[in-house]
DNA sequence: GTCTATATAAGGATAGAC
DNA sequence: GTCTATCCTTATATAGAC
């Protein structure tokens, strides 16, 4: 058994994490970030170069992770003959909450994800669509396919439907707070079952 | 005719507004906020007694407004012996985008509602449910009406997937771009029409 | 009510010793 | 790679003249 200790870039990706969830990226300091890291607050431009560089890794941290569990989830779905909506939607959705309840930091990243689409940070809205743009073109295709009725632009519309949907419920926003007898897990995968069913109703009407 | 011109008060109201739509509360400084509104950098203070208040204020004006004109709206569709599940939810969808459409401001105080909701401040959370929460329980209670097999859990559950997708949708956030040879209130108006055909199917699948 | 000037604190970033 | 010390900028807030 080998212990590895976190290395400082590694405390450091985590704590802002954590924080940029919480009170979001312009209101948490370089300061408190490396004070809950526990290094030096040198560390930051020595590793990362700057404040929104270190925002930018964060999320590329993860977002790798993501699109490729996405893109595989995408894949084996359409390998099968008998592919439908519903499991394309699930491709897309059930990564996310996979991915905020493995780990520790349970949900921050995905509510750290709905606060980039809030901030109008234009460096960063650049950063996510050039490096993750694809994926979201690629399940695009891939839903048109079951809604053929549907024009381009009507798709997209619902899509972002769907997508402020699961923003805001993975981010705990709303009225539904998990109940105490619930844990997070269990909470995650009810939500994503829900807003499976809500999501293939809402494309599917006329 | 009478020519009033706005006065200070309201000339930082409305560069707040504006202000923290496209930057966030906390990334808006208040000499930023003071210059566009063409005030003195001490007239915040004097005027609001702190930067929090001042965001308090913005949001008291419009959801005054807002709140008043939800209820009115669904009192009518209440009073109708025709009532429908769309027109309470059009009573709730409608007087957002209109006031979206009818100040010169345009969508910025929507895109603040949103960006309220992504920024975890706790005192802005707690005016917010304190003096309009009670809107949003009896919207509740007047869908629950229409759906009576969902469990109360389920309804809130799909209550917070449209809100999710309205706020997501007014702020702009997602692909759909309104396009160069619509206006901003026809692109409104056709979002919340669109809005509301997805909501109603999202809501009444069983 | 509005101004200038300033108090006071906090921010990001870096230089240079170890 | 990590530390201390510090530079420089910006922030909110206020005191006091007009």
């Amino acid at each position: 058994m080998t212990i590895v200790a976190f290395s400082t870039k590694d405390r450091l990706l985590n704590s802002a994490e954590q924080l940029f969830a919480e009170h979001g990226f312009a209101s948490t300091s370089l300061r408190q970030l490396t004070t809950l890291a526990d290094v030096n607050i040198a560390a930051v431009n020595y590793h990362f170069g700057s404040k929104d560089n270190l925002i930018n890794e964060v999320f590329r941290r993860r977002l790798d992770d993501l699109s490729e569990r996405r893109m595989k989830a995408l894949q084996q779905a359409q390998s099968l003959p008998e592919n439908t909506l519903e499991k394309v939607l699930a491709a897309f959705i059930r990564p996310a909450l996979e991915i905020s309840i493995e780990h520790e930091g349970g949900s921050a990243f995905v509510r750290m994800l709905a606060r980039a689409y809030a901030e109008k940070n234009e460096r960063l809205r650049q950063f996510l669509s050039d490096n993750y743009g694809h994926v979201l073109r690629e399940f695009a295709r891939a839903i048109q396919i079951f809604v053929p009725q549907l024009e381009r632009q009507e798709l997209y519309w619902r899509l972002d439907f769907i997508a402020g949907s699961l923003t805001y419920a993975m981010a705990d926003f709303g009225l539904i707070r998990r109940q105490t007898n619930v844990n997070e897990q269990d909470h995650c995968r009810l939500t994503a079952e829900k807003l499976l069913r809500f999501a293939v109703a809402g494309l599917t009407t006329p």
